[in-house]
DNA sequence: GTTTATATCGAAATCGTTTTCGTATTGAGG
DNA sequence: CCTCAATACGAAAACGATTTCGATATAAAC
């Protein structure tokens, strides 16, 4: 019951294990009948080329990699669905590895892949993150290399990410229009480049309503949980009575807001309204349900799959390839919260 | 700066390739000094045999596979983690499918596997998988499978699971000795091992405290989602008001009873208490939060993975294994619900 | 000094596929 | 009848690591 392999083949039809190999492969040099024959015995028998024996010669694993910072999260888990689905239609097998939002591990995983000959990595960089060596060692080897969601402005390579800013201000847009004057954001970290851009995005959409901006009203989350939302609303709550609503970095952080305000019995939204990000399957559970952004894990994941399938393609062609900035598309999901 | 050879290291100490091949696998035939002078080149440079190459003379692929219902699925991701950790320490990749609950999609995925040539697979079988040949194939090829959380009674492999009918059972006399007396159960399919044991484990409790059973207090959620629990809650609601606590065979369905129970302003526990299963992390963050049963997920990922190691180092030798049921403790969780 | 044992090393075959390069066969063209 | 091209196939050399089987050299034993 062993796989079979192109000499069984060969011995099978009274052929060469060369003819066999390029009847399978449709070379020119092999009449339209033996190829036929061919087929027709390699579809009967569930014939598939050991792809340990191509690697040798051609170089290609069809294995890619690829990295996040966690596992257990429901965004990421959603983009490896969607990675896995863009690749198994072209018949590509995916490896998973984490970083732990660490960047010492993140560069073991990178090397890891490197060593396993992979075709390509799809890397969501850590939080902790702060150079970029081991992401130019990938492209230096010339295996394409897509970043996605948490990118570096600083790696050559493409990236699929969404416009965090701009999502940013339309939640806060959001709010504003409600009637809300006040607004508290809790960021996240101040390193990676997107709890920056819903940073920025927050403060854009106060300067465009006139609102000034106070630095106290600022949060910074570092492990972006539901107990840092639920620390700062009581911090907001004792410190800060003006605040009339509250935008988080994160889903996470949102719902432990959503948590103190149900316990100290204020009314939400009217008191005080509630945005998150990201749009968790959790959101839509609490009581209230939590508006929140949108951010479309799965296209992501088909995305950057795509867009590595297509600079592998060019790669092998030898021809050049021009690094994408793909953006998803974002949208508020409106509930109970605002 | 591509990846270097066994040849390379040869030319540059004037050694054959047999030779250094041999010094890094410590054969007896190379001298001490000899070893030392590679071991540290290959250090040095950063070496590592190219796997492909290995495969096929060894036949050790150093990845496994794993096949999973869901991505996107708390529960499965903490096993995942548990797996790939376990997988990391002992230097092997592992190549994440998915079957999406559907016994079709479970068959190709395991060929699929197959054809990878993977040293072992993983596998928690879909709800839909009412037959085994597709795993007994697995065995045959003489690769080691390990069935975690939803296995089948009727394969002839090692599984790594809970006593879910234990659980349950504790789970519903916790309710009992909470004073609850009319229990309902929104049980899970028919099918799938899980959902039986856990509906046994609701009625051997019930018997033990004397306690009627009655079938149309029970519940079947097929999809196990939150909305399941909402609707069923809701029919609780109208046509049984006798029923004060309801045990949920997942946490889904239980949320989902929250959120009626919420809406309807009805008090939990008082009037009715709600119990869960499996722990997730939503459990702790919705309110009331929710009791329910801790099931170690990443627990159960690397207990699998050891068992799958352990076979495989059986089978090279070439000595015989024997199959083990693997059962991991779970404990109750008790929170605001009961 | 010859034989035998032991310690070190290398040549070469092998895994299964791909691909280059030859060879054999056929038919057309002159 | 000979040449030449086109067609159809195979032999063999890679790819990189593993492993068997010798080969050499040195030391020990007689």
């Amino acid at each position: 019951m062993k796989n079979l392999t192109l000499k069984d083949i060969a011995l099978a039809l009274d052929l060469s294990i060369t003819t066999v190999s390029k009847a399978l492969k449709d070379y020119p040099d092999v009449s339209a009948k033996t190829k036929e024959k061919v087929k027709a015995y390699a579809k009967e028998v569930n014939f598939t080329p050991n792809s340990y024996a191509a690697f040798l010669r051609t170089h290609e694993s069809k294995i890619i990699g690829v990295v996040i910072p966690r596992l257990n999260h429901f965004f990421f888990s959603n983009v490896l669905k969607g990675i896995m689905k863009a690749a198994e239609e072209k018949n590509y097998m995916v490896i998973v590895l984490s970083s732990e939002e660490n960047y010492e591990i993140e560069k073991k995983q990178v090397n890891r892949l490197l060593k396993q000959n992979v075709d390509g990595i799809l890397l969501s960089i850590a939080d902790s993150t702060h150079d970029t060596k081991h992401i130019d060692a990938i492209t230096q080897q010339n295996i394409p290399l897509i970043l996605f969601d948490k990118y570096s402005k600083l790696s050559k390579c493409s990236s699929v990410i969404i416009n965090d800013q701009e999502a940013a201000f339309s939640a806060v847009e959001h709010l504003i229009k409600k009637g809300k004057k006040n607004i508290a954001h809790l960021r996240g970290p101040l390193l990676p480049q997107n709890s920056i851009d819903r940073f920025l995005g927050y403060r854009r959409a106060l300067e465009k309503h006139q609102l000034s901006y106070k630095k106290e009203w600022v949060f910074t989350c570092n492990s972006i949980s539901s107990d840092d939302g639920y620390l700062f609303t009581q911090e907001i709550l004792k410190n800060h009575p003006d605040i009339d609503a509250i935008f988080a970095v994160a889903d996470m952080p949102a719902i432990g807001a959503i948590k103190c305000l149900n316990e100290q019995q204020i009314k939400i939204p009217e008191k005080i309204a509630v945005m998150g990000f990201s749009n968790w399957k959790i959101a839509d559970l609490i009581t209230p349900t939590l508006s929140t952004v949108n951010q479309p894990g799965q296209l992501m994941g088909e995305k950057a799959f795509e867009q590595f399938y297509k600079e592998f393609q060019l790669l092998k062609k030898g021809e050049k390839i021009n690094h994408e900035i793909i953006e998803l598309d974002t949208n508020l999901i409106l509930r109970d919260s605002t």
